[in-house]
DNA sequence: ACAAATACCTGTAAGC
DNA sequence: TGCTTACAGGTATTTG
């Protein structure tokens, strides 16, 4: 866990959460006394309800506890995860100005912006926080499937008319990514705070499916290296 | 400035 | 079975 200094959370004691929010993948757990609470879940930690009497799961770093609320433990076995209290008073606090717009609001004008003239290819650009803040490994996949681009592509030749694909396809994913409750892969790490798994995985079309038939046009899904991470695609569906 | 490689951790699955 | 290796949803840092 980054950034945690240890007298972390006594500096909450006391005061009332009086609201959530969230900037691409970081939450914000605001109080009334101003602070606000920045919690990153990386890729292996959870934010998690308990009942005080609930045994602790192994790896639990930090501990909320309500008067009549139960608690809000946070659980992370990778330790990437990060915590810290800002004092900023609107969220997103300045520890995180490097963020882009969060692509939930991604419009096809901030995409032609992003890519022009970039070499690299278009899923690093997509997964850029700096960016777009908000798109990881699965959803970049998927979005660039309903895209019908290949991932692989170099961001800087994306044409206009292939941007506003992207666009609305980075709405159209995440918006049901969101409304199936997000995706949980075999390895369970991702699930709600009540302890609930999402759904998404069941319409991963591209992502995580090498060798599978493409759901739209049958031909097998390709699994290719770009950086460090798997990318999917369809080689027939996406150009 | 950008791009690519690497490091940070633990858990799990695959391969021998 | 037991061991070794590769890989996992992310990002900061280093290197080119």
């Amino acid at each position: 866990m980054r950034r945690h200094p240890p007298e972390l959370l006594a500096q909450l004691q006391g005061q009332i959460l009086s609201s959530v929010g969230r900037h691409g993948k970081y939450l914000f757990l605001e109080w009334s006394g101003g602070q606000v609470l920045v919690v990153h879940l990386r890729m292996s930690g959870q934010l998690l309800a308990a009942r005080p009497r609930d045994p602790l799961a192994p790896h639990t770093h930090a501990v909320l506890r309500f008067d009549r609320a139960g608690e809000l433990r946070f659980v992370d076995p990778r330790t990437f995860g990060e915590l810290f209290v800002s004092a900023s008073p609107q969220p997103p606090p300045v520890e995180l100005e490097d963020l882009g717009p969060d692509a939930l609001g991604a419009s096809p004008g901030l995409f032609r912006s992003a890519l022009a003239g970039r070499r690299a290819p278009l899923k690093a650009v997509l997964v850029d926080q700096r960016v777009l803040a908000g798109v990881g490994n699965i959803y970049a996949d998927e979005i660039c499937f309903a895209a019908r681009l290949r991932p692989d592509r170099p961001a800087g030749g994306v044409r206009p008319h292939e941007l506003r694909r992207l666009s609305e396809s980075a709405r159209s994913v995440l918006e049901a990514a969101i409304a199936a409750g997000g995706s949980t892969l075999r390895d369970e790490r991702y699930r709600d705070v009540l302890g609930e798994a999402g759904q998404y995985q069941l319409e991963h079309k591209v992502y995580g499916r090498a060798g599978e038939p493409c759901a739209k046009c049958g031909a097998p899904v390709v699994r290719v290296r770009i950086g460090a991470k798997s990318a999917y695609f369809c080689p027939r569906c996406q150009s």
